[in-house]
DNA sequence: GCAACGTAGGTGATGTGTCAACTATTCCCG
DNA sequence: CGGGAATAGTTGACACATCACCTACGTTGC
């Protein structure tokens, strides 16, 4: 439990790749059940959520890549791609002629309503339903914590 | 709160916004910090880690992809590369014609070992330092409850 | 022993992410 | 104002992941 030795104690490695593992098996689980019950992937999904957070469905391509820590360039081809399916389409920004927004369409917002339900569902009975509020509010304490630190 | 209803509550919502925010701020700052230290890929090192936990540092392809979560064929194209580089070897399998082990080599031995200290140093600083053995416990309760529900 | 089926692993085409370079615009400051 | 630096976004080449399919071997049951 020393800071200055460079490696974990056996706890916290043991933590770390169970952490690991289920990071990774969540995400496949995450994913394969959004396949399975939309067309949407996880990202398509996650791009989505962020246009629909808003009012006006539409978001700075650049604050969109910082809210899902995306590079600017993923995002711009994940877009294309995106607007090629008909979710979202590029609108350009008369404040700034450099920029342009990305903006949620009817059949985006549609594809989002469906896919929803059951993805909060799985998160649900994955994750959340057999946490204790104790365990809930440790969790959202360390997700803080680490993201303080890497801020920092 | 209630298990019929498809939405998470307010709270869950915010933790799990906060979570995958993490995790991908967590990655990327693992993996730079990874690739600017060595030259090994967060990926390299998580395969190079599962051939040095074990005696005779080979194990069986399926058996790796397992410990991983990776698809079979994506372990055998990373494999491929990671074999052009020198840092494992394929090796054929005796006891079924079928079979291959994937063998760390010296050189992938001297990478990983190169690798670790500081990429375990930067585990502690930004999850396992800040956290106190209470959290720790919990966070282990927690993998071990969300793993146990992906299973089942 | 051999036909049908299951399993281990590899392959190539295609989809997605990354990196470096590029254009167009805005900002800053003399 | 004007010219260099910074910023928003895109593009194309390349690296990596995924998917469907393939071969080779093993296992089972007749």
């Amino acid at each position: 439990m020393n800071s200055d030795e460079p490696w974990l104690s056996q706890a916290q490695q043991q933590v770390w790749r169970r952490w690991l593992l289920m990071n990774s098996r969540l995400t496949s689980a995450l994913s394969r059940g959004m396949q399975s019950e939309s067309d949407l992937s996880l990202q398509d999904f996650g791009v989505l959520v962020q246009l629909t957070d808003v009012p006006d469905g539409r978001v700075r391509i650049a604050e969109l890549a910082g809210a899902l820590n995306w590079e600017r360039s993923r995002l711009s081809h994940h877009i294309t791609r995106m607007e090629g399916r008909g979710l979202v389409r590029r609108e350009e920004c008369t404040q700034d002629g450099r920029g342009a927004f990305a903006a949620i369409t009817t059949k985006g917002r549609a594809a989002i309503e469906e896919a929803a339900p059951s993805h909060a569902c799985m998160v649900r009975r994955l994750v959340f339903d057999d946490l204790t509020d104790e365990e809930l509010q440790t969790l959202g304490a360390i997700t803080d914590k680490v993201l303080g630190r890497i801020e920092a």
